[in-house]
DNA sequence: TCTATTTCTAGACTTTGTCTAAAGTTGTTG
DNA sequence: CAACAACTTTAGACAAAGTCTAGAAATAGA
């Protein structure tokens, strides 16, 4: 392993510490190809990926591990397409476009978006998200 | 059959014809549940629904139905929960929230939310619709 | 080192939704 | 109204995402 990628994976283990969580081998490997730029990933890609680069790391495991990484904060769900959850790994606030055509999930510039008046919530109710979900298909020319 | 319920189900078969549907036996049963008020059901919950109170129809044709409801314009998906998908008889333009702890969906007053500045799409795009999710959970008091 | 706790795993299982092939309806046209 | 084409419905097999279980492995603390 080259010094880049052994350092990479210190700073890898250092977000879990902080979040809280034990860097177990499994949760680095998948920590590490999330954290390596933001993207979108489902946990089917998250499971061939991490099996193609490194060890095995079973599929309940991986489920495990997104869904600990979501409550810790470490990445975001995004929840867009009936059949699969997307993982965020840009937890900073902001909003997508979904392409239904495509199933490609993109970012939004939180410049470009503004939501004005959020309403009162319901009774007995507190805030946990807001997400914004611009849905769009390829012109047809 | 009592005459407002004739009188209603000739109302919904018009609403199917007027929005290009063949009004068949199946269908109708289906559109006089959802139509008969603003709601918002998952397929499962349709498929126990028409079942109960009238003849059956088939588990395919309860799906088939509402995604043609939904091409039609007739009813709106509502994708907010991974396991399911709602569809929402309100097809006015409005957003909602969703109580991940009780799995409830609720609509939110449109006049209580506003979003400004829609940014540009991506190219070779055109725009399908914009959701608005406010997650809230119960307030543990 | 010993022990308790946490984590990981294979594989069975559940649930939502789709597909298929056959049967039933409906609509059209001469 | 007969014949035919097109559409709709159905049961049940199937697919895919995700969960659960029970035992094995790793780990941490004393």
């Amino acid at each position: 392993m080259s010094t880049e990628n052994h350092q990479y994976r210190s700073r890898v283990i250092e977000r879990l510490k902080a979040a809280g969580v034990t860097p177990t081998q499994q949760r680095v490997e998948i920590a590490a190809i999330l954290f390596a730029r933001d993207q979108h990933m489902s946990a089917d890609q998250v499971l061939s990926l991490v099996n193609d680069t490194s060890s095995r790391v079973s599929k309940a495991t991986v489920y495990n591990t997104l869904g600990l990484f979501a409550e810790k904060g470490l990445v975001r769900e995004v929840i867009v397409d009936p059949t699969k959850v997307f993982y965020d790994s840009n937890t900073s606030n902001h909003h997508h476009f979904y392409n239904a055509d495509t199933g490609h999930l993109m970012d939004i510039d939180p410049a470009t978006i503004k939501i004005q008046d959020l309403p009162a919530l319901p009774e007995g109710t507190v805030a946990e998200g807001v997400d914004v979900i611009i849905r769009i298909r390829e012109a047809s020319q």
